[in-house]
DNA sequence: TAGACCGAAAATGTATACAATATCATTTGG
DNA sequence: CCAAATGATATTGTATACATTTTCGGTCTA
């Protein structure tokens, strides 16, 4: 049992969470609080409490006459979330341009991106799970470059949607061309970032990261057009609408 | 009455939210939640909700070992809202010129902005409430511009945040220098952003929206450094820590 | 047959009782 | 005298009972 520390309305959360990644409510429907809460083995109590949470991140709308049901999004809101993300992350890129970043950050990311690159070029091929892993990492230590807890907030809420974060839209299964090339594309855009950070070069940082964000946007489009039949293998395609 | 209407949660949400603007909760403490419950009449369920969404917003904040506090804010946090505030309001901006605008939408907003030169060039003075409701419209409505939930959510977040909203910080009471003048220079940016969307100048009107939100800064600047005994006329800067 | 009305059933919203945990003053040992 | 342990108290976290609203199927009428 890896979950006899976590409380109930954390159990409530992961559960609710996987649920509703996994497309296990069909579209458009109320999904029930009895129902979810003996399915997940919680009162009802900390389970509203998770709806509420998924509701503030977007993952569910409430109904005006009571309740929530799964959000769906269209492919437009799909391009609107990676292109916010790109805005943010090119906001807290220059702002650690502009401020400087603490010399001990900067080490743990450039270790993170030699990560990334063992990831990449192993001779065995692709270790995709590492990829990912350290992608996600990256990410995360550049949203606390500048030391701002609201530009953080703002990416931590961006990531938490499924649509938005780095790491969406990626799957080695789905025969992407030249996959790995994209991954290393990726990687030099890593390190172009945070040369420009450390050149103090705030607007060419904010550009790169937007531009960076980009690539999401690119298996999105991918993904969704060129092979439909596999999306079912990436999670948060469920939660898609097909207009 | 006022609110028979309102739900149970409603009135929580209010009167909590009423509560910590006016620095009712002294600094650091916890605030209980029966004492809170009592106070507003409503018993303990509907005001933990209230209490989830207040800290999903980002007034309260959680306490490792249970329950919430209120949120205080640092100088740089302020400046940091402000930013982030401008960086999306700028992306709508350059969305909308990027994508156009409903001709209902830009009518309105053009409406708006007739209303705000009423308000500023009214002979028997400046009509400041008027300004203020007005000036929020208009920000709501630039929101709306690229029909993107996703971003008019994002927008919406960083108003609810009175640090940020568009209208924090203006105070007819704190002698702010120029004052009428420094809302007639708003009201020039707002229609020079207006322009850029209409001739679609996408990059202009992200950078004009951008530098239209430095306004609230610089108010917030004077409020603080030259002003301090006033501060306490402006709701939310209770929630400002001294350093 | 279509549509509106009505009532039973079931769902959500709210209050409260109970359990688990944290808090704090007191005590006790060094 | 100080610090750690301890237990009473109070607070939050959770479950559940109750109230209110919505939902939905059946029935009646035009």
């Amino acid at each position: 049992m890896t979950d006899r520390n976590l409380s109930q309305l954390d159990r409530a959360l992961l559960g609710l969470r996987s649920l509703v990644m996994s497309g296990a409510f069909s579209g458009g429907q109320r999904l029930s609080e009895v129902a979810v809460a003996n399915q997940l083995g919680t009162s009802r109590t900390p389970l509203r409490q998770a709806m509420d949470r998924l509701v503030a991140e977007g993952l569910l709308e409430r109904i005006e006459t009571g309740g929530c049901r799964v959000a769906t999004f269209t492919r437009q809101d799909i391009a609107d979330a990676i292109e916010i993300r790109g805005v943010i992350e090119g906001t807290a890129a220059r702002m650690a341009a502009e401020r400087g970043v603490d010399a001990n950050l900067l080490e743990s990311a450039n270790a993170v991106l030699d990560l990334i690159d063992i990831a990449i070029a192993h001779p065995d091929g692709l270790d995709f799970d590492s990829y990912v892993t350290h992608n996600a990492r990256f990410h995360q230590l550049l949203a606390e470059f500048p030391r701002s807890p609201l530009i953080r907030r703002e990416i931590e809420r961006m990531t938490l949607l499924p649509l938005a974060s780095p790491s969406s839209f990626l799957s080695e299964q789905a025969g992407i061309p030249d996959f790995i090339e994209s991954l290393r594309h990726a990687q030099r855009q890593h390190r172009a970032i945070m040369e420009a950070i450390a050149n103090r070069e705030g607007t060419r940082a904010e550009a790169l990261a937007r531009e960076h964000a980009r690539l999401a946007l690119i298996n999105f489009n991918y993904l969704t057009e060129a092979q439909p039949i596999l999306t079912k293998n990436v999670p948060g395609l469920a939660l898609v609408s097909s207009t």
